[in-house]
DNA sequence: CCTACCGATCGGTAGG
DNA sequence: CCTACCGATCGGTAGG
């Protein structure tokens, strides 16, 4: 039967299905996520599912902006209560290593695998994952550009600098973990992050 | 018409397959990689592109062994005639970085993607791409720990932490040349190698 | 939200 | 190396 639902119960079929969208895409790639794959593990026909977004690539959007909402809770807003600059920076470091070590996404970071996916593809997931990545470093190198004029670094720290070797030493940590759950790695990741921004004690 | 051809012939057929293989799968990774497509561009029939491996995952690992032929000549060969330990470490991260900046592979490091792509399925490809990396970072453990037994790396450095760096400063620059084109990114990245092998000159 | 359907394409096989 | 074909699945649409 399923006649139509109402607006409450509409949106909360649209979050399960963007629930399970991040859990599938998380692992087997935004291509990878299929409609009808979708809508047999949620017992429900492909249009019913389709309906919701209109077509694949909204759906991979959507599913984006989830991904993000995630992030966000777990990486940005562990951050806020510190204080701008080095002591923001600490936190945020450890809180993006912690969200690769305890695997809030099943196929590790999010948009480092949506990046390496659609870089070669041109279009608009390409461009909103492109928006992300460059809204996150922006706010990185915000946070450095203050630790740096605080004089909480080393003279002629430069912020674009520090924060690639930061973006390389989570990327070399999601590596690890996925391709080879390697365990030193978490330890190495950490090891960087204290050389480049020292310890909080 | 297309008779039997020599086995001359048919080895030069298979080199065209995998040369045309590396270029599609490094843009559009191993699975966007289809029969029938290398076909078409091939002008041969699907069977005649599958007669050469016999399924799509040995032509995968096939794929695999050929972006390691390229690998190894653009960035392991470069390094042999300089001395083992500190000096060939730096020729090989200027030999890595470089094979980046030139484009090597249309869509970046060819290993680098495979890994992202298929860290999260198990099975034979999967099991490939592991071991490619871990057969590099073992050369590249072994030429740091050259190193440091020399006594040419600062006191108290650990091969794995170095090569741990070392890795991440390069995936840190394949993102940023793939997902940004950003031009930055190579300088960062041999400023980062030069803080943690220092110069030659 | 459903059923029923579309054309296209997938990996792969039979037989030559 | 080919033609001809298989069942399965893809994204998406029509109509309700």
């Amino acid at each position: 039967m399923s006649p139509r639902r109402s607006a409450a119960e509409a949106l909360g079929t649209r979050a399960a299905i963007l629930d399970r969208s991040v859990g599938i895409a998380s692992l087997e790639g935004l291509e990878g996520l299929t409609i009808g794959r979708l809508a047999t593990e949620l017992g429900m026909s492909k249009s019913g599912v389709l309906g919701h977004f209109g077509s694949k690539e909204a759906l991979q959007l959507a599913v984006l902006d989830r991904a993000g909402q995630i992030f966000r809770t777990e990486v940005w807003e562990p951050a806020l209560p510190a204080a701008p600059g080095l002591a923001r920076l600490r936190v945020l470091c450890e809180a993006w290593i912690s969200y690769l070590e305890r695997g809030v996404f099943p196929g590790g970071c999010f948009f480092v695998a949506a990046a390496h996916e659609f870089d070669g593809r041109p279009g608009p997931v390409r461009d909103a994952v492109a928006a992300r990545f460059d809204a996150w470093r922006a706010r990185l190198d915000k946070e450095a550009g203050r630790a740096v004029d605080a004089g909480d670094l080393p003279e002629g720290t430069e912020p674009g600098q520090l924060v690639f070797e930061l973006l390389g030493l989570v990327m070399a940590l999601n590596h690890a973990l996925q391709l080879h759950r390697d365990n030193r790695a978490a330890t190495y990741a950490r090891r960087g992050v204290r050389a480049r921004l020292g310890s909080a004690c």
